[in-house]
This record gives C-alpha cells, sequence and structure tokens, in this order.
DNA sequence: TATGAATGAGCGTTCATTCAT
DNA sequence: TATGAATGAACGCTCATTCAT
C-alpha cells in the first residue's frame, strides 16, 4: 500500500532543508519565506507544498532539531543532584529557547499533543523532556535531594512550566536578566524537600 | 510641550473602542478588521492609526479590558480559604484565557512589562494578579491553609506559570479536559503544607 | 534558467492592460486607480503587482502605446520638404503630449534612458522620434530645404527640445495659444538655411 | 483695507522657511514634509496652512531662492563674448537645476506663467534669464560672435530649451554625462554664425 | 512529482489639507 | 492668527497557499 518513497523525493525534501538552514543560519527563523527557500533550493513554489504540509511543517522541522539537540546535550549530562545542578543542566534548553521568539512560539504551539497529521517532533521533544526530568528527579528523591512526595512526571511538567514562564518573561520584560537566576527561586521552592 | 489631551480625541478613541466592541461581541475576536472598526465607527482610517499604532494596539486594549474585568470578579470574591477554593476562585481569569487562543496568545506576550511604548494596560494586569494571588496566599497561609515557607509574591507567579501552562495545553490538545482539572494536582504540589 | 513565459501570463497581462485603456477611455489618465483595473481584469490585486512594478509601470504601458501610435501616423506621412511641413507634421506628437498633462510627465521622466529595470517602452520611442526626424531632416537637407551644416540627429534632438519647451508652457501659461504656433519660429531659427 | 502686516506673522513665516530650510539641507528637498517643518517650527499644522496656500508654495519659495542666487551670481559675470563663455556662463544655473530632481520638475511647472496668485517667484525668475540671455547674446552679436539674425529673446528661450532638455536628460539618463558637455554642441549650432 | 502564475483579503501608510474651536 | 484632531482615498505590499498544466 505505502509507495516505496523515492530517491528523488527525499533529496527534494533535503534540498528545501538545507536552503532553509542556509537562510536561518543568516538572517534567523523570522525571516524564514517560502518564496527564498524555494529559490535558494532551486525549486518551484508548489513543490514546497508538496513535501510540506504548510510553512510551519517545515519550521517545526528545524525547531524540533534545534530541541532536539539541546535535549541530547542534557541526556549526556550525569544526572543533577540538587536544585541548583539541575537548574544547571537545563541551560540547553533555556538558551534554546531564548535564542529566537519564535522557537518559544513554536514550542509552545505544538508541545501539547499531535495534530491530525501526528507528531510534528515538537510534543515528542516534550515528551522526552518529561522523562528525562522526571528521571533526574526521580533519581534525586531517591538521593533524599528533591521532594519525593509527588510523582516525578508531576513535578517534572512543573519545571516545564517555570520553564515556559521564565522564557516568556525574556522575552517581554524590557531588562533581560538571566533566565537561569529567574527560574531559580522557583525550582528551589517547587522541587526542594522542606 | 503643553499637551492638554482634547475631548473630541477621547471621543474619538471610545468611538473606535466601542465600535471594536462590538464587532467583537459579534464576530469575535479573530474576525477584527481595521477597516470595519472605522466603518462602524464613522472615521477615517488614517484616525485610527492616529490613536493606535496597529491593528495590536486595539487588540491589547480589548483584551486588557477583558482581562480586567476577569480581575474584578475575583477580586470581589472571598479570600479563599483552601487550595481546592484557589482553584475555584481562578475559573474567572481561566475561563477568559480559555476562550479565545488570541486572548492567550496577546496575553503572553505582553504580559511581561511594557514595552517601549508604555504600558499596554495587560502588564498591569499581570501585575494587578500577582498582587491578588499573593494576598490570597498570604492570607490563606496565615490561617495555616497554604505554605508559608515562601514569599507569597513568588508562589503568586507560581500560580501564574501553572495556569499559563494548563491554558497552553488546552489550546494544543486534543482531548479538551476541564483545564480547572489539570490545573487542580499543581496548585496542591505548589502550595499545600507538607 | 529556463524562463518561458507562459501564454496564461500573457494572457493575464493583457487583460490588465485592456482594462486600463478601458477605464483610461472612459475617465481620463488621473483617474486610473489600480483598484479599479483588477477589478475590471477580473484578476487580484496581487496579480497586479506581479506584473507591474507599481501604478507607474502601467502608466507608461499606456503612455507608451500613445506616443508610438502618434509615431506611427508620423512616420506614414511624406517627408515634410519644408519647416512649415515639419511643424505640421509634429501635430500627431504635439497633441498626444498636450492632450493630458501627465503624458508629458511620463514622457519627460522616462523619455531619457532605460531604468535598471530596462526599456520602459518611452525611451525606445523617444530614440524612434529621433530617428525620424533625422530622417526628415536630412532629407529635406539634401533638397536643399533645411540646414545640412550639423548631423541630423543633433538637429533632431533640437527639435525635440523645443517641442518639449513648447509643451510645458502650453501646461503653465494662462493663455492657450496653440502650440505649434509657438513652435513655429524657433523651428525656423533652428532648421532654415540662413 | 489692505491690513499692515502683523509682526507677529512675519515671524511665523519666517519661523516656517528657517525650518524648511534647515531640513532642506539635512535631507533633501524630496524629503520636506509639511508635518516636520511644523514641528520644527514649533507651530501648528493648521498655521502653516495660514502662511502657504500649500506645500508647494514653501516649495516654490525655496527654489526660486536657489534659482535667483544662481542668477545672481551669472548676473555678476562679465558678458560672455563666445559660445564656449557662454556655456561656461551658464553652469551656476545647471549646478542649481541638476542638484535635485523637485528643483527642475517645479521650475518646469511655474516656469510659464504666474498662477492665480500671481507671481510665484519662479515665472519672474524665468523672465529674468531670458533678459540675462537675451542682453548677453545681443552684445555678443554686436560684436560678430554671434548670430543677430533673429530677436535675442527668441534666441535665449531657445537656450532655456537646450539647458532643460540637456537637464532632463540628466535625471534619467543612466550615464550621468557633463550636462554643459551634452550642451555645448546645440548652443554652438544654435548661437554660431554660420 | 514538479511547475509557477494566480489568489486574496486586509494591513499599514501616506500626508496635504480642512475646520471647528 | 493659531490650534491640532480629523480627513480620505488610494497605494504598495505581503506571502502562504492553491491549482491547472
Amino acid at each position: 500500500m505505502s509507495n516505496p518513497v523515492q530517491p528523488r523525493s527525499l533529496k527534494t525534501r533535503a534540498k528545501l532543508i538545507d536552503a532553509a538552514r542556509t537562510i536561518v543560519g543568516q538572517s534567523g527563523l523570522a525571516a524564514l519565506r517560502v518564496e527564498d527557500v524555494v529559490a535558494r533550493a532551486g525549486v518551484a513554489k508548489g513543490t514546497f507544498f508538496a513535501h510540506f504540509a504548510d510553512k510551519d511543517g517545515l519550521l517545526v522541522q528545524l525547531i524540533a532539531e534545534r530541541l532536539n539537540a539541546a535535549l541530547d546535550r542534557m541526556e549526556a549530562l550525569p544526572p543533577p543532584g540538587s536544585v541548583d545542578a539541575l537548574l544547571a543542566a537545563l541551560d540547553p534548553l533555556l538558551t534554546t529557547l531564548t535564542d529566537d521568539r519564535i522557537v518559544f512560539d513554536i514550542a509552545m504551539r505544538y508541545s501539547g499533543g499531535m495534530g491530525p497529521a501526528g507528531d510534528t517532533g515538537i510534543a515528542s521533544n516534550t515528551e522526552r523532556q518529561v522523562a528525562l526530568f522526571a528521571r533526574w528527579i526521580a533519581n534525586a528523591a531517591a538521593q533524599g535531594a528533591m521532594r519525593n512526595d509527588q510523582p516525578p512526571e508531576l513535578l517534572a511538567e512543573g519545571v516545564q512550566a517555570f520553564a515556559a514562564q521564565t522564557v516568556a518573561l525574556h522575552f517581554c520584560e524590557v531588562t533581560r536578566a538571566n533566565p537561569a537566576e529567574r527560574l531559580g527561586p522557583f525550582l528551589r521552592a517547587w522541587l526542594e524537600i522542606r
């Protein structure tokens, strides 16, 4: 039933993503326009939409890549044994989300679930996040370094909530204090044993 | 130097906002078009842009109004004496934010601080929220109904973070569970004495 | 690289120009509005700007057409054998230029050369004018009816200069004397043998 | 019947012209906007139109000033005794007209006659030009250095025609050859004895 | 799959000019 | 005279998306 993916198709898709990456690298995510992408890829506009449902489809690809890269880095870290260590360990994620307003917007919009078209790559990243944070928290809790009166998953989602809040403020506040600094007190109040 | 605002100007501004309110009341925020607003207000298009920097400027006004109305209702409530009561007391805010995706988007985007153009009306609403929640929490804490190991303001901002997270999920999740229900466990873990 | 112009594109362009011609025929060049053109052409506004850089682009087309039509009529005439005959032969051009201030303005502005976007159609018309006048003058000079101490092209451009001067005066003078009458003495002094 | 001009009025008018001159000096004639002028002059917009019939009224003032200054310089010169000397003597005018496209446009538009409101300052400048050129030509003709088979006034207007043509080309040609160089051959063919 | 012309609905803008105060 | 809010009629533009070929 399912057609074998044609090599030509893969090549075109790759050309489009490469072109997009180049443009984003030069001018930022906000400047990404389908017109430029197809021009650089040397394809017609219509072809773009044969490969991506819409522009967001491409954007989500690029952003999911970034988020997954950040998460890869975090998973390579030793599990944090304290709230402060956790805070430090969140840095790749905070840096990625803070880099461009659109990253955060898309992450918010698609984090929840998968649209009708299945996983966008962001939702599964969010799940990875929760799983990782929960593992970290459970581990620290087992060592008596964090609270264990709540399911680690709930605490993990709470960490996400505070991170999101922090990043949101980062984008509308005039003063650009370090997001991690702002996040610290919340994580302590949320995760420390009291 | 002297800048006595002329009453005529105020009247025109009011006409524009009234017209916008009527249109939104009939067709929703997403249907708001500048052309319709000026037509209904009986005012030239140029006049619109003499009063608002752009369409967002008007949108922000309308949304700030809604948020303030919700907050007014909440301030009229008796201070909640428990986390469950707090959850119930948050209903006006949650209802307002989940009513229309745009409300939430704008609230997020402008909640933080005042841009170069000064307060948009949303930032001050956010401050009112924090103040109210902090008062509630301090009150309940004084009665031993909530934790008091943290500054009430910090706890209040945490409530906002969880509320935002909840509403964000409301908009991207396929299943639309009751936001308040989702919020409950987080508030309990955040505010209850343990 | 390959850029075979699609027939559909040519058709649309023709529709736009036809629509514009109709509107101008009814209400004059000054009344030409992009909105009306696209409405009458049954085409989207965006399409207009895919075919013309701006309103001027279309205007230039229409005016170039008129000038070319005038020149066609002039080229069909028998070569004038005297300055007076030349004066009479210039009538189609003078009539076209004095018909509407915009025609003259655009003709002046674009007569010189081709902008970065290539020939506008007016520049090449100007060249045709010079070539025609030069032919006429060379012919008359060969018959001893006009001076031949100067290159015919120089004399031809001089004719243009006097014609432009005459038309310019036509538009700012309170009294609207016949342009040809005003032009006569200059052409005689410029072209006659002395 | 005629009111004595009030000193306050003169002061305001002077403030407006000064402000305009400053703006033009910084950003050029094309950037002149009534809004900026009144802002810099510290007057209300309505006041502007109490002093000038329209924006062109002010523009014409500024441009007439420039043209008169150029003419002053030319009148101070010794009468040119040859066509080449005349060409050199025209430099102040050519420089002024070539400086900004608007100068030329306004000069063309208002050179002919005076509108209903009387002389704009440009028309009388044009007359000064003709008178000066005619004097120069008559003088040279008397010395046998220029043709004298035509009224000096006619020849003077011809000089204007060629100058205008030259300047017009200057603005639309891609190559910006020296206007005076282009003008030379025409003046020789127009003025020299043959 | 690929093409690229066409769509479309509205936004933001302009800015000289008027007019009620 | 002076004020400045209001006018108004287009223009230029955007740009993701569709669809006939």
